[in-house]
DNA sequence: GGCTGATCATAA
DNA sequence: TTATGATCAGCC
């Protein structure tokens, strides 16, 4: 299967994908009889899309497309917050518009993938930052982004940001990368990454009005 | 129950 | 070893 050439073609192989069981999807997409870990279902639904899967950038290069699945609970609200990149060692001077976590957000296909005894693939949507989301990730950025470079990667928290945090991401809590701190000096911390927080994927999810039942009075 | 910090598997 | 794909565990 070739990828798709359009945002039209991606998302209608991805609504073909809507109803079928992660089970099902397995026994022709698997690669690995490794089922079940904790990046499967996300690789799962790339294959089953048709994509190839590349070391670094956009999941579709071609179109500037990441692809995310998110679990969503039984309630129609997202069960985790949602990964978004790693913090850079270099470009935590640049404005929100150069920055790393920007260009991975741009263009987004969310696939939320429900629980109902089985795991099972919801209808897929193309989704970019509305305006106000823009200027408050340009925020969170600027906030995150300035701590990172003048308290240094060891002293930012996940209290940060208001819909985008820096949570730690490694192997386990002994790991560390080669970091650049304060006056760029070199030092050990652990790696970390950028998180959507859950409640603004809830709230990206609410506004398709396709995940599930609204909460809404 | 939600959130933060920790962790797991795989490919390149 | 790093990046990508995320979910797990347990404190509050």
């Amino acid at each position: 299967m070739l990828e798709p050439t359009s945002e039209r073609e991606l998302l209608s192989r991805a609504h073909g994908l809507a109803g079928r069981t992660i089970d099902e999807l397995s026994l022709t997409h698997a690669r690995t009889s490794r089922a079940g870990h904790k990046g499967f279902v996300g690789s799962l639904v790339e294959r089953a899309l048709g994509l190839v899967q590349r070391g670094a950038g956009p999941d579709l290069p071609s179109l500037g497309i990441e692809l995310k699945t998110i679990p969503i609970a039984t309630d129609g609200r997202p069960r985790e917050s949602t990964f978004v990149c790693m913090v850079p060692r270099d470009g935590l001077d640049h404005g929100w518009s150069e920055s790393a976590p920007r260009s991975k957000l741009a263009r987004v296909l969310f696939v939320p993938v429900e629980r109902d005894g089985q795991r099972r693939v919801g209808m897929a949507f193309l989704w970019s930052p509305s305006e106000g989301d823009e200027a408050t990730l340009a925020s969170d950025w600027t906030e995150l982004a300035g701590l990172l470079r003048t308290h240094g990667h060891e002293h930012v928290s996940a209290h940060h940001g208001q819909l985008m945090q820096v949570r730690p991401k490694a192997r386990n809590a002994a790991s560390r990368w080669r970091a650049t701190g304060d006056d760029d000096a070199p030092m050990l911390a652990l790696p970390r990454a950028f998180y959507l927080r859950r409640r603004f994927v809830a709230s990206i999810l609410s506004r398709t009005g396709m995940a599930g039942p609204r909460v809404e009075t």
